[in-house]
DNA sequence: ATTAATCCAGTTTTT
DNA sequence: CTGGATTAAT
């Protein structure tokens, strides 16, 4: 039956036999359609379900794919089918095989920063070593590029100014890799790599059929993986124009060497589009054909109907094009749900939300990063983290660093003793620490200062002992010199809230426990404080009152959420790998080009053509080309069904910057030269 | 050495 | 509005 709903091109692709198939699927052209009816096909032909992996670009891709498989193979078939993302499908086995805890990119980040930092470099050169942040970065692009040679040699290559510092980014770099593997922390990279390392021993081969869809944006590092699984058969969908993801390591040789790649393989195009305007295509096809061709593409405009040719809207600055928009939104009569605002930079979308707002039209953003990076949330999954799994250095000193008078140092100080106090747990370690080992080791310092700490590790039994619980008092980590009473009384309703934590270890009741902990609560007050502070330093009551409800409006967020987990390991993970899944309320699309990918609008609004941001002028000259940035001008015009508007301000008064229109405007033949 | 406070710049795209 | 860097204080 789904095959019947194909045309020749698709039920072709579809069918074809087992082997390495590639098809080229343009913008609108019924991809997801195809990779549906592949499905189909396989079930029909003797596979069963688990024979098949199906890879996209995001997780909300491969549900719809798979909901539409169960439409109609039925549910509970549809769900044994491996799909996902690289990532997460990595995740989902290694959970299964190893142990490991995926952190945040951040956090990691942070840890590598605090390794970099202890670093001594030669600057008697000319060459300022990289920050920790731009080499972190490299060193990603390092691992997604999936070279063959080492880090150093790596950068040395592509940055020969930096040949006398490559032994230190090297040694870094190793140090970074040793403390992940010790306290087996994961990010998104590591998730690859150990997927790839587990998979590669298999004598058998996991499945059968290896579907990959948005092909031309794989790295080699995931293909890499798509080697390692050694399929029989591959799948992979993909067009060459909507490679976006360079910067990521995307590498579009990848798609275009696959036929010399596989010899015995089968290219199938899709070229009728069914989604677009054949105004909107036209304008489309104008564009990318300034891109060097590597597979013929003659779209066929499908979509019949009399629509409106694409509009350009020029205005003087950059608030009134935004507000200009929403006007014009308020006005086109289209169900909100139906239009998009597409922007290059993630920076427009703030002026586009205020703008819409000001004319009460309800918005959405993708995946409110604000929502995950607000000290709060961090803190509450911190807290998570840390009751799930007791040896969570990161969350520990994250945690811990809250009170007064400890900083990073001494949480991390903390969080060792009471790792040895509690033989490599850190809850044991707070409430049967083992007696014959003491909390801090004594430090190599000069004899004096030596004195001056056992002064204080004498005296400190009973430092506090008239103001802390039973549960706490006397505990060896008070030992340390530098906690005194503040410090005392935060660490003591620390323990008070890790000791009374639901024997039911549910991400819900976890939560509501943390919520209402004092530990929690003072903390929240001193942020709160901290956000309502004006500049002359006093706290102004009523910025203070909103500081605290905003906190518990994300706190009671984080609960909605939670309720949606059982496992409290699920919970965590899920806030890491789909954090920016969730997109909030209802209404107009607030998209970025990349975000955008996929996704189809009746109107699209492609905003703030100015040369320099679209394309961006500072990423052309770093990493990325003019070709790259055309490919994401095709993208987010053919995201268009019927009505393309396209706008640019020639001025934006805040930034006083004067801009001229994008180049692609030109090229578009929307604007000539000189006007 | 470590933490706290203050001031200043700046903002790419994603799993 | 946040992160980073600088400076002051313990």
């Amino acid at each position: 039956m789904p095959l019947s709903n194909l045309n020749q091109e698709q039920a072709n692709a579809a069918s074809a036999p087992s082997g390495h198939n590639l098809i080229i699927a343009s913008a609108g052209t019924g991809k997801t359609s195809t990779i549906v009816g592949r499905i189909a096909h396989l079930l029909r032909n003797g596979f069963v379900p688990s024979d098949i992996l199906l890879l996209t670009f995001t997780n909300k891709a491969s549900n719809e794919m798979i909901a539409r498989v169960g439409k109609i193979f039925g549910e509970s078939l549809a769900k044994n089918i491996e799909a996902g993302t690289f990532h997460a499908v990595a995740y989902r086995y290694l959970q299964k095989h190893s142990t490991i805890h995926l952190k945040q990119p951040k956090e990691l980040h942070i840890l590598f920063k605090s390794l970099y930092e202890k670093r001594i470099f030669n600057l008697s050169g000319s060459n300022a070593p990289y920050s920790a942040q731009y080499l972190y970065d490299l060193y990603s692009l390092f691992v997604n590029s999936a070279a063959h040679c080492s880090f150093g040699t790596w950068i040395t290559e592509k940055y020969p100014q930096q040949e006398s510092h490559s032994a230190i980014y090297e040694d870094v770099i190793e140090e970074f890799k040793a403390l992940k593997a010790l306290h087996h922390y994961a990010d998104y990279n590591d998730l690859l790599l150990l997927y790839r390392q587990s998979i590669e021993k298999l004598e058998k081969p996991l499945f059968k059929e290896v579907l990959c869809d948005e092909y031309q944006d794989t790295n080699p590092l995931q293909d890499s993986i798509l080697d390692a699984l050694h399929a029989p058969s591959l799948f992979c969908v993909g067009d060459y124009d909507q490679s976006i993801y360079a910067f990521n390591g995307a590498d579009i040789r990848i798609i275009s060497n696959f036929t010399n790649k596989y010899a015995d393989s089968q290219v199938f195009t899709l070229s009728k589009n069914y989604r677009s305007s054949a105004h909107i295509l036209n304008l489309a096809n104008k564009i990318i054909e300034k891109n060097e061709r590597i597979y013929p593409k003659n779209l066929e405009v499908i979509k019949q109907g009399d629509f409106s040719p694409p509009k350009l809207i020029q205005y003087d600055e950059l608030f009134l094009q935004y507000q200009g928009i929403a006007r014009h939104i308020a006005s086109s009569q289209l169900p909100y749900e139906e239009v998009a605002i597409i922007f290059r930079n993630n920076s427009s979308a703030d002026g586009i939300e205020a703008s819409l707002r000001e004319l009460k039209i309800p918005s959405k953003r993708k995946g409110s990063m604000s929502f995950f990076d607000a000290k709060e949330v961090r803190l509450m999954l911190d807290i998570c983290s840390l009751v799930y799994n007791p040896r969570d250095m990161m969350a520990y000193i994250h945690t811990l660093s809250y009170g007064k008078g400890i900083g990073n140092s001494i949480a991390k100080e903390i969080y060792e003793a009471l790792f040895r106090l509690g033989d490599g747990d850190c809850k044991k370690g707070m409430f049967a620490p083992n007696p014959d080992i003491t909390a801090y080791e004594k430090k190599a310092k000069n004899t004096q200062l030596g004195l001056f700490d056992d002064f204080f590790i004498l005296e400190s039994q009973a430092r506090f002992d008239t103001f802390v619980s039973d549960i706490f008092a006397s505990h060896p980590i008070l030992a340390h010199p530098k906690i005194h009473k503040d410090g005392a009384v935060f660490l003591n309703d620390f323990f008070e809230m890790i000791y009374h934590v639901p024997s039911v270890r549910s991400p819900k009741n976890l939560i509501t426990h943390i919520m209402q902990s004092s530990f929690f609560k003072n903390i929240c007050f001193t942020l709160a404080t901290q956000r309502a502070r004006r500049k002359d330093g006093e706290v102004d009551s009523q910025l203070f009152e909103n500081a605290q409800e905003s906190i518990k409006r994300k706190a009671s967020l984080l609960y909605d959420l939670s309720r949606n987990y059982d496992d409290l390991g699920k919970f965590l993970n899920a806030m890491i790998l789909g954090s920016n899944e969730a997109s909030e309320g209802s209404g107009v699309n607030l998209l970025s080009v990349h975000a955008s990918k996929g996704l189809e609008f009746k109107s699209v609004y492609i905003v703030d053509l100015m040369d320099g941001r679209f394309p961006n002028r500072k990423l052309i000259t770093k990493s990325g080309s003019l070709e790259e940035e055309r490919r994401l001008f095709y993208v987010a015009i053919t995201r268009a069904k019927e009505n393309l508007i396209l706008s640019f301000a020639s001025r934006d008064m805040v930034k006083n910057v004067n801009y001229s229109p994008s180049i692609f405007l030109y090229e578009s033949g929307l604007l000539n030269e000189g006007e």
